[in-house]
DNA sequence: CCAAGTTGTTATCGAATGATTACTTCGGAC
DNA sequence: GTCCGAAGTAATCATTCGATAACAACTTGG
C-alpha cells in the first residue's frame, strides 16, 4: 500500500449503491432536468463511474423513473406521518411536510419537472401515476373534499414553480417577488430561505 | 421552370420569418422542453434550414428567450382583453382566457417549463421576470387581493401540470384522474379535451 | 485457500447536436 | 438592365453523450 489513496469506490452492496445513486441522481436531475442531465454527472455526484450507473439501472430513462417513483413515495410517506392529530390542523401540517421536503436536494424539482414529461412514452405513465397517487391520498386518506384537494395540489404546484424559478434568492429585491413568497409560505418564509439556493447556484 | 417545386423557402422579410419561426419554436419547445429540442427540429417545423434559425437568433438560448418573452406577452395580452366587464366575473373570464391559450400549440407548456429554468444564468432572469410580470398584472391591473392572486396563480400552475402530464388523454379511465380534470376546468372539460393531445402524441 | 459471483473501472464507439463557413439566389433601387 | 444587399442553403466541424465491451479487484461460501 503506497501513499496514494484508493481510486476506486469502496465496495458496497449493490442495493446500497443503488440507493446512494438515486439520492445523487435526485439532486442532479432536480437541478438540471431530465434531458439536461448526463449520466456522467450523476455518476460523478454519486462517486462512481458513468458506465456503472448505466449498468445498475439499464438506461437513463429507467434511472429517472426510479428517481420519480422514489420521490413520490417519499412525499406520500411524509404526508402519512402528518396525518395524526386534529383534523383542522391537517392541511397546515401536510403543507409544512411538503415544504420540508425542500431540505432534500432535488426532491421538489424532480416532482415539478416530472409533470412536464407526460408526453414521453416511458416516463409519462409513471409521472401520471405518481401525481394521481398523491391526489388519491389527499382525497381519500387525508379526507379532503374535492375543492380542498384541488386547492392543496394547486398550492403545491405554485411552490414547485417558485422553487424552480429560484425566486427565493430574489426575496426583498422587488415588491411583487416578496409578495409571491409571503403568499406561498405564509408562516415559513425565513425557514424556507435557508433551504433554498440562490438564483444561479447549481444547487 | 420544370415540374419540380421550389425546394427553398419562399422569400420573406426577416421580421416575418422571425415571427413564423417563433411560432414553430413555441410548439416544439413546448412539446419537448428546452434541452430536449434541437434547433434542427425547430427549423423543420418552420420550413427553413437549421443554420438559418441559428443565424436569425444567434443562439439556441436566445431563441428560447424570445419564445418565453413572446409567450408571457401573449398571456398578459389575453388577460387585458378579459378585464372589461363586471368585476365579479373577472376571475372566471381570466381563467377562461388562460385555458383558451391551450389552443395555441406549446404556449402553456413553454410557460410551465420556463418555471423550471430559474437556475440557468441566461434564461433564469427572463423566466423570473415573466412570472413576476403576470403576478403584478393580476394584482395591480386586475385588482385581485393578495390571496386571490395566489389562488389564481396556483390554479394556473395546476393547469400547467395537468397539461404537461397529458392527463386529459386519460379522462374517464380512472376516478381520480377524471376528478382532477373536473376540478381544474369546472365548466370547460369537454372544450379543453378537444384542444389537448393524447398521452403519447408529440403534440 | 480458492473458485466463482459481485462490484467496479478504463477504453472506446456511434449517433446527435449547436455552430461556423462558404456559397447561391432573389428582389428592388436607380 | 444591372448591381448590391438581403434571404437562404449545403457542407462540415468539434463536442458531447449514452451505451457497450473487456477487464480488474474484492469477498465469500465450502
Amino acid at each position: 500500500m503506497s501513499v496514494d489513496e484508493v481510486q476506486t469506490a469502496p465496495r458496497m452492496k449493490a442495493a446500497d449503491r443503488r440507493e446512494l445513486i438515486l439520492e445523487a441522481a435526485t439532486a442532479v436531475f432536480g437541478a438540471k432536468s431530465y434531458v439536461g442531465t448526463t449520466t456522467d454527472e450523476v455518476a460523478h455526484a454519486a462517486g462512481v463511474s458513468q458506465p456503472y450507473v448505466v449498468r445498475l439501472f439499464g438506461t437513463k430513462a429507467k434511472l429517472y423513473i426510479a428517481v420519480i417513483e422514489r420521490a413520490y413515495a417519499r412525499i406520500i410517506g411524509e404526508f402519512e406521518s402528518a396525518l395524526p392529530g386534529p383534523v383542522e390542523e391537517r392541511r397546515r401540517r401536510m403543507g409544512a411536510a411538503y415544504a420540508g421536503l425542500l431540505a432534500e436536494r432535488g426532491m421538489l424539482p424532480v416532482i415539478a419537472n416530472s409533470t412536464a414529461l407526460g408526453g414521453d412514452p416511458e416516463i409519462g405513465p409513471v409521472a401520471r401515476g405518481g401525481f394521481a397517487s398523491v391526489w388519491r391520498f389527499v382525497r381519500d386518506e387525508a379526507g379532503f373534499t374535492e375543492e380542498e384537494t384541488r386547492d392543496f395540489m394547486a398550492s403545491g404546484m405554485l411552490i414547485n414553480a417558485v422553487v424552480g424559478l429560484r425566486l427565493v434568492g430574489a426575496y426583498g429585491t422587488e415588491a411583487s417577488v416578496t409578495e409571491v413568497l409571503d403568499a406561498c409560505f405564509p408562516d415559513a418564509v425565513n425557514r424556507v430561505r435557508e433551504f433554498m439556493p440562490a438564483a444561479d447556484e447549481p444547487w
